[in-house]
DNA sequence: CGGGACCTTCCTACTAGTAGGTAGACAACA
DNA sequence: TGTTGTCTACCTACTAGTAGGAAGGTCCCG
């Protein structure tokens, strides 16, 4: 039997996917409650106003974010596995479409005319990003499994650059595939073999 | 004496500055009615409907990059300077913050709700670079300039990725001069010297 | 030349519907 | 008993879009 998600999370999970879907202006309070059955009242019961839904929602990203890259940190057996496990978490969310584009990279692009509370935390989460590939790029230096040319935090920002403009193009040409074919290569010539 | 821009090009201009800012669900006609001193119903009057607005404006958007790049052909001496001005383009964009972002990019994180109309037109737009920048990879690598690791096509639609995730984090991290430092390396490694 | 007929552009005033958000009642439950 | 969660009912502001008309220009016909 599944596990009961409470409301809120429940009311999290749509809010993200219509986010991935559209964008911060792209869904409604009633979009949501018409999506879980409860009436849009019971939305502002739990989240007051539509800005901080989002705050808590991209909170809730993040820290899920950063468990599951530190779990591959302790699972995967070289810096080069992680960097694999990572890029190939990506590319089952888009070939089976179920988040096909990162909730931060979509809210990115619309920084602009995001709420403050919002925007912060979206950079937060490029900024965890970044850390965690360069973390994970400059062990792989260590151990004589990467040859960058450039440095790791440099390195890592157009690794991280590459995997969200792998996103726009796939949803942009409705190619899936294209995922793989734009990131699989930037990774493979990382490599020092 | 400065030339006077039609209404309607007004119209479109300001539409788009709101697009790259916000997206598609990111302005109104009240906005653009504000911005240049005349009612939302004139609005109407040129643009019926706001999905048509938007096509019109992509249409002209692609119709403006088409041109940009093919005098960048014509201009520039080798495709590696080809290559260079493309980019100092949106170097240029994107640290002066006139348009920070390319209105195209911004529609594609949406197409998953844009209307269709719209969606197809963003389409084109993506296919159209991925094909200019194809030819000017080939033509580079045929004059001995580049050498690629893999085929004209695939590498263009790394470099394309590139710049959009380039885009993405300058403006996710607020840091202009992030644009280039992942930008130019990139190009670089297509040198063949 | 005069004068319709027409067209373009913009206007005021309006519609139906949706946005985010609020007030207060009711039920379950610790 | 107070707290939590949900509801109905409502609000104001804003959304895209429409109706109808005023002002002005253009073109053609007499």
């Amino acid at each position: 039997m599944k596990s009961m998600a409470s409301t809120s999370d429940k009311i999290l999970d749509i809010a993200q996917s219509l986010i991935v879907a559209g964008g911060y202006n792209g869904f409604s309070y009633a979009d949501i409650a018409d999506a879980i059955g409860i009436r849009k009242a019971s939305i502002h019961h739990h989240f007051p106003a539509k800005a901080e839904l989002v705050a808590v929602l991209v909170d809730r990203y993040t820290k899920q974010a950063a468990a599951g890259l530190q779990s591959l940190r302790e699972q995967a057996a070289s810096p080069a596995d992680q960097l694999q496990l990572y890029i190939d978490y990506w590319r089952s969310c888009i070939e089976n479409a179920s988040q096909p584009f990162c909730v931060c990279a979509m809210l990115a692009s619309e920084m602009q005319m995001l709420p403050d509370e919002v925007a912060l935390r979206v950079r937060t989460h490029f900024r965890n990003l970044a850390a965690w590939l360069t973390s994970v790029l400059r062990a792989g230096v260590e151990q004589g499994l990467f040859r960058l040319d450039k440095r790791p935090d440099e390195q890592a920002q157009m690794l991280m650059a590459s995997v969200h403009g792998a996103m726009l193009s796939a949803r942009a040409l409705g190619d899936p595939g294209l995922f793989m074919a734009i990131v699989a290569p930037e990774i493979a010539r990382l490599r020092d073999t």
